[in-house]
RNA sequence: GCGCUCAUAGCUCAGUUGGAUAGAGCAACAGCCUUCUAAGCUGUAGGUCGCAGGUUCGAGUCCUGCUGGGCGCGCCA
């Protein structure tokens, strides 16, 4: 979709073009950077410059003669710079983009432009050896905004989670929590692994519900044993998960086990197929695919000469299963310490035949807390870990949620922890909220006073005047252009951004246009209307960050 | 050393895919509440876009080199 603010004034420079014998060129309109510049600008004979050997002033000029703009709409056409267009909207113009908006209604920024679009959003992957950390808070906000984004175009999107609950990990994971046991059983002396094993709190709290449930029955070290104390603690970890993602309003469809992918023979199949592509071989002992041949630097052990596959296998193998599901977009979204994996994986696969194209990674850099100025450490003394939980219960999950995505992925994120502590002024969170409550309060005032705030029809937006009813006209109409731009390059910072524009232009008319003192009930009705559609953007741009846009504050 | 990535106001970051005079927030300074939420508004100040070349009508944006951060480069995941 195309920014409806300006298909008015494309119409316009189409027309002239056609009329010029030019009807082949697409102009371009865009905002210009400067207000002293007009509502809208095209370039187009710039860019025909070169194309017709004139200058582009000159060529500008013919495009201006040509056109009919409606002087009810359109109070200035100006020709300025090396041959930019300038257009200057009448209020008109803004009353009509407002009455589309208003068409709209509750649907307004979202598209149907990938309706009948399947994809496939994986984030989180964290496996289940302990509580989420903070440093996760970016992949989990990141990726259910991603997800939300493609919703709101129209793509019908499952949410996966990837895990492993097999491997050396959760053997560590197993043996700490053995460790725990016997010494709260009273063998004090038993050794924990302190190079290997986890050490926080929780492993003791996962050691009592053993003892609760198996109490000293497990004293002999067998297997079975540390079988037990893995399956105990796998289930507290992802209880663990579960309620913090729970919190921050992220659910996933589907929870793939690693595990399955041995089960029903996916590793070995993908074994198979690459060695008969002649990419497998031997070498001390071990198994190696030659990623050289597929342009990359260095070839990798697929299977340890213990003869456990390294996570890479499982990994391949895993992504040729997303891709053979039919989703039209694949997206994965990882840290940064996953850049040289994902491109090893998705050269294999892409040697085995599947579509790469429509796999999208999000690689998004760490994230460095901040307080008083000075990196935040987070393991207390003790050793005892600082959890992304911890990091809710003290900002709050919206907070938490627009702190992680208010920035793009590939910028290594400072998280001001005194910044987003703040309740009050500077916080840019409670800033757009504030702006969400401060509407909703005019309208139960308007309830209170009985203004009728009904429906809106076309020749009651006649009462549009003022500056900055105009300025956020023309700001709302860009919610649409901005979730696809958004969606397309699965940047939630991009909404972010514009929803911080956005407050800024409602609390400027606020201040400026007294709504229910308005002097006439028309003006009230269009000011009401307008502060309608602002609410609408306001609550659908929150929804897409996965912040709530409250009633009242 | 190699790969990826980033470098813009004192700090944290935008810059609509190559367009006009470089944009916000925080911090600083000065104003605005008997009227719909002051968690707000208005204004001032702050810049050699890391450095050097190149591409063209035009570069913060693209290409090359350099400098400096981050991440990765193990039969750990």
């Amino acid at each position: 979709m195309i920014c409806m603010l300006f298909d008015s004034v494309r119409t316009i420079v189409s027309d002239a073009l056609d009329r010029l014998g030019l009807g082949d060129v697409e102009p371009t309109i865009e905002l210009p950077r400067h207000e002293s510049h007009g509502d809208a600008a095209t370039t187009v004979a710039l860019q025909l410059a070169r194309r017709l050997g004139k200058s582009p002033r000159a060529i500008a000029e013919e495009i201006v003669t040509a056109m009919q703009p409606d002087p009810d709409r359109i109070a200035a056409v100006d020709i300025a710079g090396p041959g930019f267009i300038n257009f200057r909207f009448r209020p008109r113009y803004f009353a009509d983009v407002l009455a589309r908006i208003l068409q709209q209604g509750k649907q307004f920024g979202f598209s149907d432009r990938y309706n009948g679009k399947r994809a496939n959003v994986e984030y989180v992957s964290a496996n289940p050896t302990g509580p989420l950390h903070p440093g996760h808070g970016r992949n989990v906000a990141l990726g259910d905004s991603i997800a939300r984004l493609l919703e709101a175009v129209g793509y019908r999107v499952t949410r996966e989670y990837y895990f492993n609950n097999a491997g050396r990990q959760m053997q560590n994971l197993a043996r700490s929590i053995y460790a725990r046991y016997r010494q709260l059983l009273g063998d004090t002396d038993y050794p924990f692994d302190e190079e290997n094993g986890y050490r926080g709190e929780y492993i003791f709290e996962i050691a009592r519900q053993v003892i609760a449930q198996y109490g000293e029955r497990l004293r002999e070290e067998t297997d079975d044993a540390l079988t037990i104390c893995r399956s105990v603690g796998e289930q507290w970890c992802f209880a663990s998960i579960r309620r913090t993602l729970e919190r921050l309003g992220v659910h996933h469809d589907v929870y793939f086990n690693e595990h399955s992918l041995y089960i029903d023979g996916n590793i070995e199949q993908t074994i198979t197929a690459l060695r008969e592509l002649g990419l497998v071989y031997e070498k001390d002992g071990a198994t190696w695919i030659a990623t050289t041949k597929l342009g990359l630097e260095n070839d990798r052990v697929i299977v340890k000469s213990s003869g456990e596959p390294t996570y890479r296998l499982p990994d391949m193998a895993y992504h040729c299963i997303k891709l053979s599901r039919g989703d039209d977009l694949v997206v994965d979204v990882f840290g940064a310490d996953h850049i040289a994996t994902i491109q090893e994986v998705l050269a294999a696969v892409r040697a085995l035949g599947y579509d790469t194209s429509r796999v999208r990674v999000v690689l998004h850099q760490m994230v460095t807390f901040m307080k008083e100025g000075v990196p935040f450490k987070l393991s207390k003394r003790s050793g005892e870990q600082y959890t992304l939980d911890d990091l809710i219960d003290e900002l709050g999950a919206d907070v938490v949620r627009y702190f992680f995505v208010m920035r793009a992925a590939e910028t290594q994120l400072v998280f001001d922890l005194d910044l987003a502590r703040q309740q009050s002024e500077t916080n840019p969170v409670f800033y757009l909220q504030y702006a969400h409550a401060r509407i909703c309060s005019v309208f139960a005032n308007a309830r209170e006073l009985g203004v009728e705030s009904g429906t809106m029809d076309q020749h009651h937006l006649d009462g549009i005047e003022h500056p900055a009813e105009c300025a956020l006209i023309r700001t709302l109409a860009q919610f649409p252009d901005t979730i696809e731009r958004a969606a397309e390059q699965l940047a939630p910072y991009v909404v972010a951004d514009y929803l911080h524009t956005v407050a800024e232009a409602f609390h400027t008319f606020y201040h400026e246009c007294r709504i229910l003192g308005a002097p006439t009930d028309e003006i009230v009705r269009v000011r009401l209307a307008l502060a309608d559609a602002t609410r609408t953007v306001l609550h659908n741009g929150l929804h897409v960050l996965g912040v709530g846009a409250p009633e009242r504050m």
